[in-house]
DNA sequence: TTAAAACACCGCCACG
DNA sequence: CGCGTGGCGGTGTTTT
């Protein structure tokens, strides 16, 4: 049996401990209901003590710099507020060379500084924090810098950006290794909504708006999860929401940072991912309960939206639940 | 794969 | 004036 796969996240002086915390929650919690396959979690501190997060706590951790080097996935949480241009240099090396061998990069809100100081991200796309995507433009000019997704994954190097989309990235990593169900799990569990794509925007126009003028939104929403397997237009959307269709499209967006169309599309392919990996429906059986209406329909978004096809996809997971 | 019909999206603008 | 609304139509996407 291999040895199961090694999260390393890295410690260090001026740590943002909410996403430290994130990848403890997501990877370092024991978790005997996944079975022996979970990962191991490693706290590594990249250089000498004494290290104090951002609010003062001193931290000290198990592992050290050594540790990147046995690896599959470096995390990489809110890097200090100084020294974004050259991070540790030790440590950006660890990393350059951790990802050379093959392991995944993995970076939360300004974590980012640390790969591209290590060229990771030359002429790709990455995010951050929108505080902070100034100064990663002007640091590293080739990045090709998303200003408004939650994160991107480039499959070797995953970015995100402000702290709580951290457990975004996290739960989305978490999904790719175990698959949704895996990823619902661990977001019950923490008690966050299951998930959030990449492509979402950072800030919605009305984060916390008055309830007044969302409920009925949300009312909608929640229907449109409850209903996923029936065929639903904007303009059924917005008569239920008691609003004509463009206002209604309007609020949608400002609400949730998608159109409807996109948000439905997301909600029902993951859906379809569930019950490929828990049943053994027909792929018609699993698109006509879906929403997506035919075998057909779904094989085009799926290769669309996941590079793959439906069943590709579930034989990756009922071949590793052995 | 392609074709065509239906639908979604969004800029534009008049209206209250 | 500023602000949200909602109808229109061009363009792109989805479905069959």
């Amino acid at each position: 049996m291999a040895r199961r796969h090694r999260v390393a996240t890295a410690v260090y002086d001026g740590l943002a401990m909410l996403e430290f915390g994130i990848a403890t929650e997501v990877f370092g919690l024991a978790r005997p209901e996944m079975g022996p396959d979970w990962y191991e979690f490693l706290a590594c501190s990249v250089e000498d003590g004494p290290l104090r997060s951002e609010s003062g706590i001193t931290v000290t951790a198990p592992h050290g710099l050594d540790e990147l080097a046995t690896a599959d996935t470096i995390v990489i949480p809110g890097w200090r507020w100084h020294d974004h241009a050259a991070p540790l240099p030790p440590f950006v090396d660890a990393v350059r060379s951790a990802h050379a061998r093959g392991a995944r990069i993995v970076t939360l809100c300004t974590g980012v500084f640390v790969p591209a100081a290590a060229g990771l991200l030359d002429a790709r796309p990455a995010t951050t924090h929108w505080l902070y995507m100034e100064e990663l433009m002007r640091l590293h000019p080739s990045i090709d810098v998303q200003r408004n997704v939650l994160w991107v994954d480039n499959g070797d190097v995953l970015t995100s950006a402000g702290s709580a989309a951290g457990m975004d990235l996290c739960l989305h990593v978490v999904a790719c290794d175990h698959g949704t169900a895996a990823a619902n799990s661990v977001a019950r569990r923490a008690v966050v909504p299951p998930h959030r794509s990449g492509g979402q925007a950072q800030y919605v126009e009305t984060p916390v708006p008055d309830l007044d003028d969302t409920i009925p939104l949300h009312d909608v929403l929640a229907w449109m999860d409850g209903h996923l397997a029936e065929p639903m237009t904007v303009r059924d959307l917005a008569r239920r929401a008691a609003l004509s269709p463009r206002t209604f499209a309007r609020r949608f967006r400002g609400a949730t940072g998608t159109t409807p169309n996109r948000w439905l599309l997301e909600r029902r392919l993951r859906a379809a991912q569930d019950l490929l990996e828990t049943t053994c429906a027909s792929v018609d059986r699993v698109a006509a309960a879906t929403g997506f209406g035919s075998g057909e329909n779904l094989r085009h978004h799926f290769r669309a939206q996941l590079g793959t096809s439906p069943t590709a996809y579930r034989s990756t997971f009922t071949r590793a639940a052995s």
